[in-house]
DNA sequence: TTTTATCGCTAACATACGTTAGTATGTTAT
DNA sequence: ATAACATACTAACGTATGTTAGCGATAAAA
């Protein structure tokens, strides 16, 4: 009988939502189907239900677990004794890093919470406002610093964010530059467009 | 008996087009139905195959109509006899003013050209490719001519191009901005990020 | 007015989907 | 060895989906 190997102790759980993130990203969530997840796991899709509740479960799964994240990182950065810029900078390299290395997850989140359901949908909505909120009031003690030119900082924070999320281009290209090179130039590119000289 | 009405002498099938593009929108394109498209159109489902083939008809058609408007208009930018910075503006310009007045269509066509089904999907990966090169041989002349500062051109294309498709959430937003007023905070950031100076 | 083509309807199809029930197999603890 | 548990299987369910066939109604052309 198969059974879902669990390396690196992993839950079975767990090897389930890495799967899904994968196939989510490849095929997007609804046109994932749980007959598509048990072949990748190596199962029937029915004994996946020994191990989750819903196909939904896994969408929340994902999304609230990179949503998380995020909001850890803003908690921290909201209390360093910095200049804006950089804290601009520490968020924006850590959101390219989360999409460079955690990049199946990230994705899944940005682009299928759509398809959550409330309230978790609501939930989800509600956290990434805040989130935006939160980044966009940086950038505005930056503006009042003269850090950072004079723009509309929500429209600031939705280019950079959206910015980010190109990377997927980059994991899809043939021929990469490195991950440290794509960094620094985004960062150049971004922090470029924002700061006063 | 209920009939498809086509102001603005719009065919059926157009009128058809549209209504798909703002729903494929809404819901993704696999999520959206062809009863949620009947419905949205006053209509049965069935009746929705007299002026059109099939489902993913509708995708092709929004996809490669956006895909044509961005090719005609490289090929009139890179014919301008002026700096590269111009260049690259004009082009932001037009792909900033297509998502805030054709939104439905170039989000559609942006984030759910995955479900078309070859040769369709590999023309317009094709087609993509092949816009994003020239769009980076600008930088690239620009880079060379100390007009633009040195950085990868491929990640500043991706940058560029992935910025602007946040638009979406502008069009979400509740407190917007003006259109002009976003144009020119996204140029404004975008270029000063790319400008040497 | 008659004819013809266009368009919409009802009914139905085959297929794919998420999920459940019930049972067998393998693993761990006593 | 045996009991208890975790996990996988087969079979099937109800529902939703894209699409087709065939028939009536409407509009356009004669």
């Amino acid at each position: 009988m198969a059974r879902i190997k669990t390396d690196n102790n992993l839950t079975r759980k767990e090897v389930i939502v890495t799967k899904a993130a994968t196939l989510f990203r490849e095929k997007g969530f609804k046109a994932a189907s749980m007959r598509d997840l048990a072949e990748a796991v190596g199962v029937e899709a029915a004994s996946l239900y020994n191990h989750i509740k819903s196909k939904t479960e896994l969408l929340h799964e994902l999304c609230f677990s990179v949503a998380n994240r995020f909001l850890h990182k803003i908690d921290e950065v909201e209390l360093e004794k910095t200049g804006s810029v950089e804290k601009i900078e520490k968020l924006l390299r850590f959101h390219i890093n989360e999409m460079i290395h955690h990049y199946e997850e990230v994705y899944v989140s940005d682009r299928e919470w759509k398809h959550l359901s409330d309230p978790y949908l609501s939930n989800f909505q509600n956290q990434r406002r805040i989130y935006r909120k939160r980044f966009a009031a940086i950038i505005e003690t930056g503006i009042k610093n003269k850090e950072v030119k004079s723009i509309d900082a929500p429209t600031a924070v939705l280019i950079m964010l959206h910015a980010i999320s190109g990377i997927e281009s980059w994991h899809r290209s043939v021929q990469k530059i490195s991950a440290e090179e794509l960094e620094e130039n985004m960062i150049s590119i971004l922090v470029g467009g924002l700061v006063n000289r």
